[in-house]
Order: structure tokens, then C-alpha cells, then sequence
DNA sequence: AGACTAACGTAATCAATGT
DNA sequence: ACATTGATTACGTTAGTCT
């Protein structure tokens, strides 16, 4: 896969460290026709589902679960504002609905490995983080997921685009 | 070249699990 | 009860596709 790498960016101004951007990214789809459709149908009876409605459709068309959920979460978002950030908690109407991913447990040995490569790399390519799929044999997107926390909960740690710590962007 | 949008980011929050 | 941490949300950003 020849990944076609641009010159390499300023160091300092971007709104995201250097790691953030989009180096390493999952190749992105492009969906049929007949998916669009699904899709559209599915989010037209409500745009908040549960992972058993999600897999279902995924199934259905053929596409995993985690592009399900992430074309949800961008069409809620090109949906008209639904409510801004204000009154937070929902406002009564059209919640999530139960129906979550079942709590993944990590173990022991798989945290261990994570947390080294986070402490390489805050900000994993999709190679690494399918690389440590195959390692921890937990699926990419929570891995994917379990990176997301971490960088929220713990900035500052980890050798690469530490936040404000380390010495990136010393002007 | 610009529009559109999948992929990905943060921040806040919901919620399961362990103490 | 509380702390920890996985899962989901709103919303913003980055970059690949298509016109």
C-alpha cells in the first residue's frame, strides 16, 4: 500500500499535533447506491441505534459495524441542529435508546500492551491500531476507542505529541 | 478548484464494573 | 458510595472523491 506522504507539515499552528493528522488513515469507502438507500431508510426511522440495529444493517449491506456508526454520527451532524450544546442532557425526545456495545473487558496483559504503544504513539495510524487488534485480539474500533479515552484522560503521557509537556512547538 | 463527506479529533456524559 | 474506564453523544477538523 503506498501511502502517498506529502511534504511534511509546519510544526507549530495546526489545531492538532502533527500525529493527529491524518497520517494513516483507513482508506475510505464509498457506498452503492443500494447502501445509501439502506442507510437513509434506517436513519429516517431514527437516527439513534443501538449495536444490535447496527450490526443488523452492517450485515445487511455488507459493510462492518464501526463505518455503521460513524456514518451515523456524521449524518446526525449534517442533519438542522437538533439542539445545541445548552441543554444537554436530552431533551426528552428521541434518546439513544439502550441497546450499547456490551462493555469490552480488558485484561491485564492486553492493557500492558496498549499502554506501551500509547507511550510510543498517543496518536496510532490505522496499521498500528490493527496491528494491536491482532495482537490484543480485541476489534480495532475498540482499540480505536480505548485510544480516545486515554489521550482524554491522561494528556501529556506518551513519548510522541505530548500535549504541553514535551518540547513540541517551543517557540 | 470547490463541494461533499468518510475518517478522525476533542470534550462531555452515560453507564458497567470493581473497590 | 465512589473511582475507573468503556461506549456514545455533539460538534469541529482533516483529507479522499467526485463534479
Amino acid at each position: 500500500c503506498p501511502s502517498p506522504r506529502d511534504g511534511s507539515p509546519d510544526t507549530c499552528g495546526g489545531a492538532l499535533p502533527a500525529e493527529a493528522r491524518g497520517l494513516g488513515r483507513r482508506r475510505r469507502l464509498v457506498w452503492t447506491p443500494s447502501q445509501r438507500e439502506a442507510l437513509r431508510a434506517c436513519f429516517e426511522r431514527n437516527p439513534y441505534r443501538g449495536i444490535t440495529t447496527r450490526e443488523e444493517l452492517a450485515q445487511a449491506i455488507g459493510i462492518p459495524e464501526p463505518r455503521v456508526q460513524i456514518w451515523f454520527q456524521n449524518d446526525r451532524s449534517r442533519r438542522p441542529r437538533q439542539h445545541r450544546r445548552e441543554s444537554r442532557p436530552w431533551p426528552g425526545k428521541r434518546r439513544p435508546q439502550k441497546g450499547r456495545q456490551k462493555r469490552t473487558a480488558v485484561t491485564r496483559s492486553q492493557n500492558a500492551l496498549l499502554l506501551r504503544a500509547f507511550q510510543q504513539d498517543r496518536f496510532p495510524g490505522i496499521a498500528t491500531r490493527e496491528e494491536l487488534a491482532r495482537e490484543t485480539g480485541l476489534p480495532e474500533s475498540r482499540i480505536q476507542i480505548w485510544f480516545q479515552n486515554r489521550r482524554a484522560r491522561h494528556p501529556g503521557q506518551g513519548g510522541r505529541a505530548g500535549a504541553h509537556t514535551g518540547g513540541l512547538c517551543h517557540a
